[in-house]
DNA sequence: CTGTTGTCTGATAACGTTATCACATCAGTG
DNA sequence: CACTGATGTGATAACGTTATCAGACAACAG
């Protein structure tokens, strides 16, 4: 009787009970009832029956802080995601989750938001809670990098998603953005296309890079010159890249400003792609009648802006199982054997075509 | 230089130092080199100096389990979000972290993705380590609530953001979701529209319904009678309705199928908005000569659609930095005094003027 | 009967921090 | 000189869990 009320005025307080509450109520030794959460070692049914009994009354749950601390390991990864908004953060998160609940692993994500102290902060917050590993789909920056080496170097698990990271230890997913933007652009030649023109090149990404160079690569393989002028980006000092589609709809304006504008435009991602439609229609020109428009990434949207945009799709959820894969096979051997080697997957992208592309040229021009 | 060689050891090992290590090699107390990395309490500059040389050395980071553990707050908050694709938890977020980092707590995402069992597992992660508060922005259900219910009994500070959780220590941040509406559908009469639809009626999302019910007030105060066939929801079957502009496009068929279709329709958000004008362009429809519409939520990808989506947009950034102010104050005021009583913050909406709406309705029908 | 093996339970000591107390030291005050 | 109060340092004991060891008892083989 004395031991309940005890245990009531604790409950009062708002404190959560522990395992020691639990075992003095329950009348048995914490670790006991320790073996009984988490059902391991030998536990006689009677002894079982009575602490769960004591664990439902009360409510308890156990303190992960506490249990990390003891095991060294939290059973939580971190996922570090450039921004939230983007559908590429979305599908890949869902791809992690995936497999990372199946494996009996919680998720916890923090984004940069392009700010270099967010990014820092949200690596020292998940470093500092000691998850067992990392996922990293933020964009290169020399301080990230750094700050990430110091990371592996200090034996956590890291891998990398969409972007680069040499490091013997770390590995990579991502898709071949090279060979989807090389197909994108054979696609608007095999279509007769002659003047195409690459819209929202920037140094900032890593993937838009190599979409990029896909599209020289194409236009090398079928003798067509580059043309500096028909490749275009953001306007040098209006700020980070915001709004991508802002970016596609004034590069776009200076294309049309040229004396001899594109008949075609590959975009670097469908936002983009949205944002050159908007400056075409401005234009009083017609999609693809005048101009035929390849986006990347195959954004929910990309089936219904008018018309419905041809794009690249990568595919972003099995990008994100890969990446959980890895990182808990790093996780695992960790505990044991001495690490494997880095691991490099490149998975394929593929065109869907839809109405933005036409199946010919304009006649003229 | 034996306790060099300990150090060493450790450090190959790929073990993180402690403050135990630390001492050692700087020849103090590990309380003293607790003081110094928390510059608590009275030290001395020269032992300062000689602590942190070492911290950098052995470039130590304190283990924040440990630490939270023993100081009962990890500085951290949760936020449970939806889903992660959608702008409005991006903004949000934004908000949240803007005032979260100015305080020196982090943060960390859980999404539910619609699903209940993530919600539940990304909930119990959350309590499990113990966070100091949790901002929740998902969707209501019956369990999600219980679990909800269970951890603000448990004294877990908790605030909700657009959705209603009825509890006197839960505060609330939400836009007036009725009053957007309520001003949207307005001006769509003012306009001269009488046959204004709905489109996205939902009972599954509580903002939407809070939109719902602003258009049929406005209706209600002009003097225009509700039309059944004019409110049209999702595909009963179609799934939770995952792909909103699908829902959108849908309705907007059946919608055109009526021998008196609309001229007007304001749509539950603009990716349902986005979803009706394809499925108008596709009719061969021009949007506003032929119908008119209005969305929600002024995503960014409003201004790029053609014509321009005029939309309502709220305050979401706005509402990140309320709520995690008001949990905050839990969290601080929960170490001392009483809680305080519970607070609702309702922001205005305002609505976005582009060129989706015409000055007048079409002349015939 | 002794020894072995398997099952069950508990005491103890960590995990890495920090709150708290206790003890020094030193300056200034009356 | 005794007293106060500020300053500086360390020992100890938690926070809530679990790994490890050790003991107890039963069943069974030799």
């Amino acid at each position: 009787m004395k031991a309940k009320r005890g245990k009531r005025e604790k409950a009062e307080a708002g404190k959560h009970p522990t395992v020691v509450d639990i075992a003095a109520r329950a009348g048995v030794a914490p670790m006991t009832v320790s073996r009984v959460i988490n059902e391991s070692g030998y536990v006689s049914e009677a002894m079982r029956e009575k602490v769960m009994r004591v664990v439902k009354e009360l409510n308890y749950h156990p303190n992960g802080l506490a249990r990390s601390l003891k095991r060294q390991s939290t059973q939580v990864v971190g996922i570090l995601l450039p921004d939230i908004v983007n559908p590429f953060s979305a599908e890949l998160v869902r791809g992690i989750q995936e497999v990372l609940l199946s494996r009996g692993y919680a998720s916890f994500l923090c984004t940069s938001e392009r700010s270099i102290e967010r990014e820092q902060a949200g690596l020292r917050a998940l470093f500092d809670h000691r998850v067992d590993g990392i996922i990293v789909a933020t964009r290169e920056t020399p301080s990230g990098n750094e700050w990430l080496r110091s990371l592996v170097d200090r034996n956590l698990p890291v891998v990398v998603v969409g972007r680069d990271f040499e490091h013997p230890l770390v590995d990579r997913v991502t898709a071949d953005h090279e060979k989807g933007g090389h197909e994108a652009t054979k696609y608007l030649i095999a279509a007769g296309h002659k003047r195409i023109a690459f819209v929202g090149v920037s140094m900032q990404s890593g993937t838009g890079l190599r979409r990029f160079q896909g599209y020289l690569a194409a236009l090398r393989d079928h003798g067509l010159a580059v043309r500096e002028e028909l490749v275009v980006g953001p306007d040098s000092l209006s700020g980070p890249g915001y709004s991508t589609q802002d970016d596609g709809y004034q590069s776009m304006k200076r294309l049309l400003a040229l004396r001899k504008p594109p008949t075609a435009v590959f975009a670097r991602n469908d936002f983009t792609a949205i944002g050159a439609m908007c400056a075409l229609r401005d234009h009083g020109l017609s999609v693809p009648d005048d101009v035929s428009i390849v986006g990347f990434d195959n954004v929910p949207l990309a089936a219904y802006t008018s018309p419905p945009l041809t794009t690249v799709e990568q595919p972003t959820v099995e990008q994100g199982r890969q990446a959980a894969t890895l990182l808990l096979e790093r996780i695992e051997e960790r505990r044991d054997g001495r690490p494997r080697d880095r691991v490099e997957i490149n998975l394929n992208c593929h065109l869907i075509l839809r109405q933005s592309t036409g199946r010919r040229p304009p006649a003229r021009r």
